[in-house]
DNA sequence: GGTCGGGGCGCG
DNA sequence: AAAGCGCGCCCCGACC
């Protein structure tokens, strides 16, 4: 019925996902989830096929829940797990395969909001009987049931089931964020692109391309005369190389680290061209226009989006917006943004999964690369260089010294990443702390780096480079996916602690009280009440504590926030 | 008219 | 000797 409030089918579950009782059809939908998060006696996780496709609508009227089970985000893991990250990872697609019927089709990574789709718990659009939403239900209950299944039987449960409550709770934040918004001051966005490109271009009439920013032109009229061409695409590398040529310049590309490397009157405004026209194109008026709504900047985050389970986003480059630009992100009058970033995250994961007793000491408490400094003769440039090249898989210039150091003092932690380097080179799959696995290599590569029978074939002269390549994948992932594993335990603490705080109310999406408005791999951004800042920077020290201990269990590793209180984001460092 | 891969660069 | 990891999005240019 139009304007009716949704109606569905709730069921209990007991703790090994079977139905306790029949299904009971609710009138509104909303209100009963609403109903069983305040209850006070006991805690609800609900089972649904996805945050993306349900939880919008519900915090539009005004509801918050507590925990969910997200069968899609679960079942991306766990095919992830099985080596078939390929396939779709929906409840529909689940189903089928639980029922040996055919595939829906459907994307295999993660997506965010859906685009349709049957409503699987509140089934009342048209052509939605009552008897498909017992189908569906059916379905989800059935589906949940073989994922705990699934779960339990994994090598290590308990973590990988960490790892599907944290994924989970993800996607509920993810929804909320989007649903909050990140402040954006559209006003300061724009001065910040007058002062840098000149004042905003008319726009485009129907047909023409829009005019270019007075300080574009007169950069690409700079580069012309000291190229000594009539006109030249500035934004065409093709044609870039070979003005640069004619003037007797030849370069392998028109990258930024090649040409600055070049003394040349054409450079210094070439380089600055290339900076603004980058920012004006990527996040210029017309990105303020298109993402920017009443004070807010609503991405639609993907989570798991990443092989390694960081997040992806789509639209908006949200994980990608120019430091510049943090200046037009400013808290709303009487609140406050709270930032904070974990410090050195990647180096001390290394130390925590390793079990390096030496490397995790040093990793105790402070600058981690100034502790492990002694071993470079003092010099904490090179401990950095070392770390980031054993985690990376580089070893020019003087890494490779650097990494044989790492490997006389702190041999558990190369030798980790090493393994990871192994296993990936050969073939094999390689997992984070709690579980989360890389996919299988494809099939090309196979055929790629397969040994020949006949020994005097000799070896692809491609399949060298494709091992390696894929080593240095393996021995990245392991640690850039233990560090997304303590992000997003860190991400589900601090959502959890601030829904605890005084001013929050359970099931309530509360308007007033603090919110998670941005998280960016290793760094969270709360907006909240300015009296309640104090109070929310100590939540996220005590998440950080609490995502070291859930995740890594008893280790001497300390996982340290930066943590600021600003009104803008441009001033937290 | 559209799609798609590459070059390039923003973020971590 | 040469090369580092992961993304999204812009523009260009080849191609259908």
């Amino acid at each position: 019925m139009p304007g009716a409030p949704p109606a569905g089918l709730l069921c209990e579950l007991g703790p090994d996902g079977r139905a306790l009782g029949t299904p009971a059809p609710v009138r509104d939908l909303a209100e009963a989830i609403a109903k069983y998060e305040r209850s006070a006696s006991r805690t609800v996780r609900w089972v649904w096929s996805s945050a993306a496709e349900h939880y919008p609508g519900l915090l539009s009227a005004g509801i918050r829940i507590g925990r969910c089970h997200d069968v899609a985000l679960a079942e991306g893991l766990l095919l992830g797990r099985e080596g078939r990250s390929s396939e779709p990872a929906s409840l529909d697609a689940a189903w089928a395969r639980l029922q040996g019927a055919p595939v829906p089709a459907g994307p295999a990574r993660p997506e965010g909001r859906s685009a349709g789709g049957q409503d699987p718990l509140w089934a009342d659009g048209p052509g939605a009987a009552a008897a498909d939403a017992e189908t569906t239900l059916g379905a989800l209950i059935a589906v949940h049931a073989d994922q705990l299944a699934r779960i339990a039987a994994d090598q290590y449960p308990a973590r990988f089931a960490l790892l599907v409550a944290a994924e989970s709770a993800g996607g509920l934040a993810a929804a909320e964020m989007t649903f909050a918004g990140m402040p954006w001051r559209a006003d300061v966005h724009d001065g910040l692109l007058a002062e840098m490109l000149g004042p905003r271009p008319p726009a485009a009439v129907a047909g023409a391309r829009a005019a270019v920013p007075r300080r574009l032109a007169e950069l690409a009229a700079e580069v012309c005369a000291a190229l000594g061409v009539r006109s030249v695409n500035l934004d065409s590398p093709a044609q870039l190389t070979r003005a640069l040529a004619t003037a007797g310049v030849r370069v392998p590309s028109t990258r930024f680290s090649v040409l600055r490397e070049i003394d040349h009157p054409a450079i210094a405004p070439l380089l600055e061209y290339k900076e603004l026209s980058r920012l004006h194109a990527a996040h210029g008026w017309t990105w303020l226009d298109t993402w920017v709504r009443q004070g807010r900047f609503r991405p639609d985050y993907v989570v798991g989006g990443v092989v390694s389970g960081r997040w992806a986003s789509r639209g908006g480059g949200a994980l990608q917006i120019p430091k510049v630009l943090r200046r037009a992100v400013v808290a709303d009058p009487g609140w406050a943004l709270v930032v904070a970033d974990a410090a050195q995250l990647e180096p001390r994961v290394l130390a925590a999964l390793a079990g390096d007793h030496a490397f995790a000491q040093a990793a105790a408490e402070g600058d981690l690369y100034q502790a492990l400094a002694g071993a470079f003769g003092g010099d904490r440039a090179k401990a950095k260089v070392a770390l980031l090249s054993a985690m990376y898989g580089g070893a020019g210039g003087e890494a490779g010294q650097l990494l044989a150091v790492l490997r006389r003092r702190f041999p558990a932690a190369s030798g980790y990443v090493e393994a990871a380097a192994r296993a990936g080179e050969e073939g094999r799959v390689v997992r984070s702390v709690l579980g989360r696995t890389c996919p299988p290599p494809s099939a090309a590569w196979r055929a790629a780096t397969e040994d020949p029978g006949d020994p005097e074939a000799g070896r692809d002269p491609g399949a060298g480079r494709a091992s390696r390549a894929r080593g240095r994948f393996t021995r990245n992932f392991v640690v850039q996916a233990s560090a997304a594993d303590w992000a997003l335990v860190l991400l589900a603490a601090v959502r959890r602690r601030l829904a605890e705080l005084p001013v929050s109310q359970a099931g309530r999406w509360h308007p007033h009280a603090p919110h998670l408005v941005f998280f960016q791999h290793d760094e969270i951004l709360v907006h909240c009440p300015e009296a309640m800042a104090p109070s929310v920077a100590a939540t996220v020290a005590e998440a950080a504590a609490e995502a070291g201990r859930a995740v890594f269990g008893d280790t001497p590793v300390r996982f340290p926030m930066t943590t600021a209180v600003v009104g803008c984001y441009a001033d937290a460092k």
